[in-house]
DNA sequence: GGCGTATAGGTAGAATAGCGAGGTATTATG
DNA sequence: CATAATACCTCGCTATTCTACCTATACGCC
C-alpha cells in the first residue's frame, strides 16, 4: 500500500522527448536521465516506456538515429530531430499551452 | 484531411469532472456542457468518454449520483462529490501542478 | 580473476483511457 | 410531423504506458 510509485507522465512523454533531442544529438538512455534530472525527479522515465517510445518517434519521421560511440565508450543509438520533428514539437508545445491554459480555465472556477 | 479534431483531454479528464461537480450537483450532460464553455470551446467533451468517465468515478466513490429533474424538466442523473472526492480532486490538482511544473522545467531548457 | 553496478539496447503482455459509432427516449420548435 | 436538442447509455478499437523480463559491455573493487 505504500504510495512511492513512480510518477507518470500523460501523454507528454513524445514532447518531451522531442524537446531533448532538439538540444543535440543524444542516445537514448540520456534522454532518459536528462528528463529526470531537468525535472528534478519527478519524471522518472522507465526503459519500457522509452525504447517502444523512440522507435515511435522514428517511425513517424521526427528523430533519426545514427550509432555512434559514447564519452564512456560504448555503442548508443543517438538521436536527432528531423525537420519533421522539429515541426512536430512545435505544435505540440503550442498544443500543451492551449491545453494548460484550459485547464487552468476550469480550476481557477470559483465555488 | 481537414484537421478540425475535437481536442482531447491527456488525463485530466477525472480532475475536470470532479472540479465540475465540485461547484455543485449537476447531470453529466452538464458537466459537459460546462467544460466546453469554461475551457472555451477548447475541451469537447465526447459522450463515449463521458459516461464511462463519470460510472468510473462513481466507482472509485468519488461522485455519488441522484436522479431528479433538470430546470428543462426531463430526468437527469444529478453526481454530487463525496469526501473522498474532495480529497482525490485536491491531490490531483497538487499532481497537475507538479506535472506542469516540471514539464515547464524542460521545455524552458534552452538550446 | 571474479563480482556487482551502471550503462546501453531491447521485447512482450497487461492495463487503461479516450474516442467513434452506434443505440434509446423525451421535450421543444418550426 | 419532422427535426434538433437534451439526457442517458454501451461496444469495440486504438494508442499509450507500465511491469517485467532479456542481452551485453565497461568499470571499479575485493
Amino acid at each position: 500500500m505504500s504510495e512511492e510509485r513512480a510518477e507518470l507522465l500523460k501523454g507528454t512523454l513524445d514532447m518531451l522527448i522531442l524537446k531533448i533531442a532538439a538540444l543535440g544529438p543524444i542516445h537514448g538512455y540520456g534522454i532518459a536521465q536528462r528528463i529526470q534530472q531537468i525535472s528534478r525527479d519527478f519524471f522518472q522515465l522507465q526503459q519500457g516506456s522509452l525504447y517502444p517510445a523512440l522507435h515511435r518517434l522514428e517511425d513517424r519521421g521526427w528523430l533519426k538515429a545514427e550509432w555512434k560511440v559514447t564519452e564512456t565508450g560504448r555503442e548508443g543509438k543517438f538521436y536527432s530531430l528531423t525537420r519533421k520533428g522539429r515541426k512536430q514539437l512545435q505544435s505540440e508545445v503550442e498544443n500543451w499551452k492551449k491545453l494548460t491554459g484550459a485547464v487552468a480555465l476550469i480550476l481557477r472556477t470559483a465555488e
